[in-house]
RNA sequence: UGGGGGAUCGUCUAGUGGUAGGACUACGGACUCUGACUCCGUCUGCCGAGGUUCGAAUCCUCGUCCCCCAGCCA
């Protein structure tokens, strides 16, 4: 039955083009992408966007995705990215098989290819510096300048390059540039630079290499090298396209793929921009890139995030090529609907209250049968502790109940979750502070289970835990990271710091969980009901003091009469 | 005032000359041993102005607004 949600997935614009292309047999009937990530961050959100389209594009034209790493910057590159990259991908349910490429990989072969425009003449090493060239390329409405070495011959060209090559000259010096137009119109067309000289390590290469081509020499080349068939990438790539054309329109190699962009994926509440990511993490302000408030997927996963759950958001939200920002009400809606049918029901307690069950019987411990998932009743049920002594939601206490507030208040009868219906006889506050410190409560015993022979209705249920048998635990109540939903939106000279969400993290200890959930294992997802879905953080935890982290909390209608003040900007 | 793109409910997205549809959100209601889930209902939309046509979100014209490009980043 879920299935069928899964497979019909919303046509786009990029799947027309496809459907197009099989139809005319433009690429003999063959479909390739890949995903081309530059291994110098953490992927999140967006790049799930990306990856899901073409994986799926791949899947449902019975075609393949390469995984390739872009690595052509070695200033930025690191290997620890290469493997967070690879591993997030695995997770989020994508398989490469062997087609795990790099960029690097092909390192020779472009050298060849920036050899053989070099000798039919549209290639040439350029002397002017960085500062100079910029000054010769002109502006968006003056045509540019021919750079003074732009006439040197065939051979001194090559000579030049080969010494590049052979790491005779300083960072800087020297450039290879294409011979396109410098007047032309589209500012990438005006010589853009193929190679640049970097004496830097490269985390594949290590140093065999002191020049490196840049992203619009290698991408087109890469992608023809794997005969990739729609190279999909983002809209501030369309203006590179003339030149992915250029180039391989100059080298004819046997494969002529073509580039395609979509709107890549904004998100309200969040930032998902590379660099203020690194940001983020480097600041010190998020624990890492896995902080569950990073929109990172190893910072989703951490939050409780399954992989289904951001797959089906990333179907959702479509592929267009209008600039749009999603609302993140829809992902944690995906993930609700997703942990509603999966994650097993708990109780616990975040707040506690004391309430002392006056006519239970000192001692006595009752296990009590509780639903493990009213979704699923394959799911079973378990047993749960009742005892005289237990906690309740301090929320669930209202001495004096507004109108609507259906919960526990003096002389008010609710029921126990599975258990028993209780009255409130007594409230008993500090002396000092006139805090609600316990509540004496009376049960009926007829209400065994949670329902009266009698046929009598409560308006409220509440979730409790037994004091003796509470596992206890600390609990890190995660929110938004920002409290504007553009916290890229310029307001007299903030940035995006200043609108992080003080409250994206509260951390609760001293909740009382029931026994079951003393021993979770490593991610499990729990909803506890009332409150929210919940993960157990493993690294967080020690023996004895498990840590959950709430993924999100349930919908809540009596929170949204309440604070209705919630206010979105 | 160079070039390249883009404008459809609050948000995302279908629709390619024939009743503007879906999802999320919001708001009502039903149900309920989770104020959850589920179900039902409601609200709100074709950037503007002309034109072509029996008929236009769709075609044409003229505007308006938004995004991208002046890295030896990707």
């Amino acid at each position: 039955m879920a299935d069928i949600v899964d497979t019909k997935t919303p046509s786009n614009f990029i799947r027309a083009i496809i459907e197009e292309d099989l139809k005319t047999g433009k690429h003999g009937g063959r479909v390739a992408t890949r995903f081309p990530p530059e291994p110098n961050g953490y992927l999140h959100i967006g790049h799930a966007k990306s990856i899901c389209l073409n994986f799926g594009l791949a899947q449902s034209f019975n075609g393949t995705c390469n995984l390739r790493f872009d690595d052509t910057n070695p200033a930025k590159e690191e290997v620890e990215y290469v493997d967070a990259i690879k591993e997030d991908l695995r997770w989020l349910g994508f398989d490469w098989q062997d087609r795990e490429f790099f960029a690097s990989d092909y390192f020779d072969q472009l050298y060849t290819l920036a050899v053989r425009l070099i000798k039919d003449g549209k290639a040439y090493v350029d002397s002017l510096s960085a500062e100079e060239i910029r000054q010769y390329r002109g502006t968006l409405t003056e045509p540019g300048r021919e750079s003074p070495f732009r006439k040197r011959s065939v051979e001194e060209n090559i000579d030049l390059f080969q010494r590049m090559r052979d790491g005779q000259f300083e960072e800087g010096s020297h450039v290879l540039r294409a011979k396109i137009d410098m007047s032309h119109p589209n500012m990438l067309m005006r010589d853009p630079t193929l190679y640049r000289i970097r004496k830097a390590p490269h985390h594949r290469t290590g140093e065999q290499w002191c020049i490196y081509p840049m992203y619009d020499f290698t991408h087109c080349i890469s992608d023809a090298i794997e005969c990739i068939t729609h190279s999909i990438c983002t809209l501030e790539f369309e203006n590179n396209r003339a030149l992915y054309d250029w180039v391989l329109d100059q080298l004819a190699l046997p494969c002529r793929p073509h580039q395609y962009e979509f709107a890549r994926l904004n998100l309200s509440y969040t930032v998902l921009s590379k660099r203020k990511l690194i940001q983020l993490v480097k600041e010190g302000i998020m624990s890492g890139w896995d902080d569950p408030r990073m929109p990172t997927l190893s910072g989703l996963r951490r939050r409780g995030y399954t992989p289904e759950a951001i797959r089906n958001f990333c179907e959702r939200i479509g592929v267009a090529k209008a600039n749009s920002v999603v609302d993140v009400a829809l992902l944690e809606h995906t993930i609700r609907e997703d942990l509603n049918r999966r994650a097993p029901r708990m109780m616990g307690v975040l707040r506690p209250l004391k309430v002392t069950i006056e006519n239970y019987p000192d001692g006595q411990v009752e296990e009590l049968d509780a639903v493990n998932n009213p979704e699923d009743p394959a799911m079973g049920s378990r047993s749960v502790p009742f005892s005289k002594v237990i906690y309740i939601e301090q929320d669930d206490f209202r001495e004096e109940p507004p109108k609507k507030y259906f919960r526990l208040a003096p002389g008010r009868e609710v029921r126990l979750r599975y258990a028993y219906f209780i009255t409130c006889r007594d409230v008993i506050k500090d002396p000092a502070t006139g805090e609600v410190i316990e509540l004496r409560c009376t049960y009926d015993p007829a209400t065994r289970g949670g329902d009266a022979p009698d046929g009598r209705k409560v308006k409220a249920t509440l979730h409790w835990v037994s004091a003796a048998q509470a596992v206890d635990a600390r609990v890190r109540l995660y929110d938004r990271l920002f409290v504007k939903s553009d916290p890229d939106e310029k307001v007299d000279g903030k940035t995006f710091l200043d609108f992080i969400n003080p409250e994206s993290l509260e951390v609760l200890d001293g909740c009382k969980l029931e026994p079951a959930l003393g021993n979770a294992s490593a991610g499990a997802l729990y909803q506890f009901e009332r409150l929210g879905y919940f993960c157990f953080d493993i690294r967080e935890s020690s023996p004895g003091r498990p840590v959950f982290n709430r993924t999100v909390t349930l919908k809540d209608s009596w929170a949204k009469i309440t604070q209705n003040s919630r206010k979105t900007p």
